[in-house]
DNA sequence: TTCAACAATTAACAAATTCTTAACAGGTTA
DNA sequence: TAACCTGTTAAGAATTTGTTAATTGTTGAA
């Protein structure tokens, strides 16, 4: 991996300090924030990958400072992950609404603020949206729920994630190949007839019109819009 | 920041002086107030930003006051902080129907005070109280217990903390991950089971009804509005 | 058009996984 | 000490996931 641009904003020194040195040991590229208005204008200069955003800063506070980078085009592909202290209310995860990708708690764990941000490098964040909508269908993986209409068909974990992917692809053709590998992954064997019978299953709960079969290739969504 | 108004309401001199005192230091333009009648028509005149408001006054308490400020358009963006005494039933604060943003328990401790009406500020009030109204319940976190109608529920530490972060999400699925993070910690090491005993205490104290299981994925605490 | 040959559908079943629940025990607190 | 909180365990329910096999559908060559 080259090295990725990460922008640290803090206020505390300390933190700071000791998140650089970790990020850096990891291979990133640091670049400094100590305050909000800062950290929009190195984030504009720099464009790095990542984001660490500290919710208490002076000047600007890290949810406002999220909401403002995010309608930055030019910061479209960058993850913003917001730190916020244990003792704040968890629904600081107003942060989200913010455009954040993720958020971790106070005092952070750098084992798990690596792990969070190397799962959402890895799944390229921007093509996982909360909320899909595809036809007549908003899929939300937050809710783990399909919506349609006023009707909420709830599946589980494989026939989700297997809609999921199918539907993230509207009208492209999902190979067999290809399913198995999003869904069950490289290790796991599992016969072939499993993705049919999977397909079968989510047919009936959201209808059969949806998902179309492409003889020897595989399965493809349709929607219109 | 310039000068914010403050409506400080409350009977008793004393403590009208030491807040009076206090938040002009901290650079609030400070209004006084000594009972019910004079709070709302002070708050009418004044259009203040913020209102400490205490609960036992003459001619009007706090609670119908602040039912009766919520409904004036001009007062809509104002903060409401309700001042109650420990020693009052939580039944009394919760007033929070009508449409307080937070309270503080007296004897009031300035920094708390103070820190509590800034988060508010910061994030356009609506968000940060120490009581999380989630659909039938409200979860008070100062005092570890759950209102719901006319019943108080008190949940031991654990319990309480595991629904309030299922409330704070709620609608949306937490998973074991993330529970364990929160709850727990990374570093501390339980039993997978120990979540689902716990759901069970939960749901055994509070109805079967409000937290979901999302079956390998994690729990939701599910509710209207 | 008909017929292999292959591919997908489908129902029924079996296995595996994941949760539920009660009971218990150590630790702490009052 | 009793009461309570927290975590553990283990049996068993419930649900999800995977397999099989009979059947149906599709395609293209004869």
């Amino acid at each position: 991996m080259q090295g990725k641009k990460v922008l640290i904003a803090d206020d505390e020194p300390d933190i700071l300090e000791l998140l650089a040195y970790a990020m850096e040991k990891e291979g990133y590229e640091v670049i400094l924030a100590h305050d909000g208005e800062e950290t929009i204008k190195k984030a504009l200069k720099h464009l790095p990958d990542i984001i660490l955003l500290d919710v208490m800063m002076p000047k600007k506070d890290g949810i406002e400072v999220c909401r403002q980078l995010r309608t930055e085009k030019s910061l479209e592909e960058t993850i913003i992950l917001i730190l916020t202290a244990r003792s704040e209310e968890y629904s600081e995860v107003a942060g989200f609404d913010a455009g954040a990708d993720d958020y971790v708690t106070k005092p952070v764990k750098l084992r798990s603020l690596l792990s969070r941000l190397e799962a959402l490098q890895r799944r390229g964040i921007k093509n996982n949206p909360s909320v899909l909508q595809a036809g007549p269908f908003a899929i939300d993986r937050e809710k783990y729920l399909i919506v349609h209409g006023l009707e909420e068909i709830k599946l589980p974990r494989k026939e989700f994630e297997l809609l999921y992917l199918l539907a993230s692809m509207r009208n492209k053709v999902v190979s067999r190949d290809r399913i198995f590998e999003e869904i069950w992954g490289k290790d796991v064997i599992v016969v072939d007839r499993t993705i049919d019978v999977h397909i079968r299953r989510i047919r009936i709960k959201i209808g059969e019109q949806y998902i179309q079969t492409i003889k020897g290739v595989g399965y493809k969504f349709v929607a219109e819009d």
